[in-house]
DNA sequence: CCAAGATATATGCGTTTGCATCTAATATAC
DNA sequence: GTATATTAGATGCAAACGCATATATCTTGG
């Protein structure tokens, strides 16, 4: 059993060692020159509309998975409609919504960038963990990941 | 032995649920509204200057931890020196550099906003790990971001 | 069925960010 | 020791972002 202390510290770095390892692979994964085509959060919303089954994701899914405001991926979206990467149309049951989906240009260009991408994430990925490290850590992430959505999908999951 | 695919596979889907997990946390943790006093990324400045032993940091010090561009750090800087919560100076023995230190006032927010989100970090991470787990994310991501750091620093540690 | 509230997205506007570039100071080559 | 290259930050400016709020649609209670 651990102190009410310790434990506290231990949440605070694992945290905090989970933040800056993002932040430190993903600065290196942002020297690629493919991104100076897309922006890396541009690139975010190209690759979750490609793997998505139904091939269309409402504008507050895609809200789920990046970190930015809803206003800005709303004009995130703008821009790639105007580049002509993802196409706006209304879902017939809700139409408040838009779904957003990749044009042909998009996916190809997704798939580009995509290759690259994939190749540098091992490059960076292997070079610090071993495979089975990494399964470790996606479990892990995964099950954190988890927790959190339930947690802000609900007002008061557990006491607060 | 894993094949080549499923070892690249492996690389991208744990760098996803890692980043995916921060993005989540990120979110959660960004509610506490003592936020509305310090933006999270100038939190994260004033974090990084009480956690240093000489009480100052080199501007490009600050800028290995947080993702920001090098401008967007130094006018971060401006912005929390012109509401007094930290100082610039300049090092005698390398006179381009500046050198940032918390005031009192800074210091003092540092650590009310510090307990607060503290709190909140371990609610959050409680809830989905266990505490041998939070070790295990803390070694994992230490030694990834170990790692790319090493890598940064060198122009080619291994092939590429 | 209608009014009141909730939900999904868009838009106005001030602030923050990144890119390119500038300045100042140190390190290197000759 | 001087010229050249390099490094550390700062600054002009356009693009992107977040906050508050508007608009359109759906949902609910009576």
């Amino acid at each position: 059993m651990m102190s009410a202390a310790a434990h506290r510290r231990l949440a605070a770095e694992s945290w905090e060692s989970l933040l800056r390892a993002q932040v430190a692979v993903m600065r290196e994964l942002h020297k690629e020159p493919i991104f100076k085509e897309v922006g890396s959060r541009e690139y975010d919303v190209l690759f979750n509309l490609s793997r998505c089954p139904t091939g269309w994701l409402r504008l507050n899914e895609l809200n789920d998975n990046v970190l930015l405001t809803q206003p800005s991926i709303s004009r995130l979206v703008d821009r790639l409609e105007e580049r002509g990467l993802v196409r706006r149309k209304t879902p017939d049951d809700d139409r408040r919504g838009v779904l957003i989906g990749l044009t042909e240009a998009g996916a190809a260009l997704q798939k580009k960038v995509g290759r690259a991408h994939v190749q540098n994430i091992m490059h960076v990925m292997e070079e610090g963990l071993t495979d089975a490290e990494m399964q470790v850590l996606l479990e892990l992430t995964g099950k954190l990941r988890a927790t959190v959505a339930v947690r802000a999908a609900t007002p008061t999951p557990s006491g607060k």
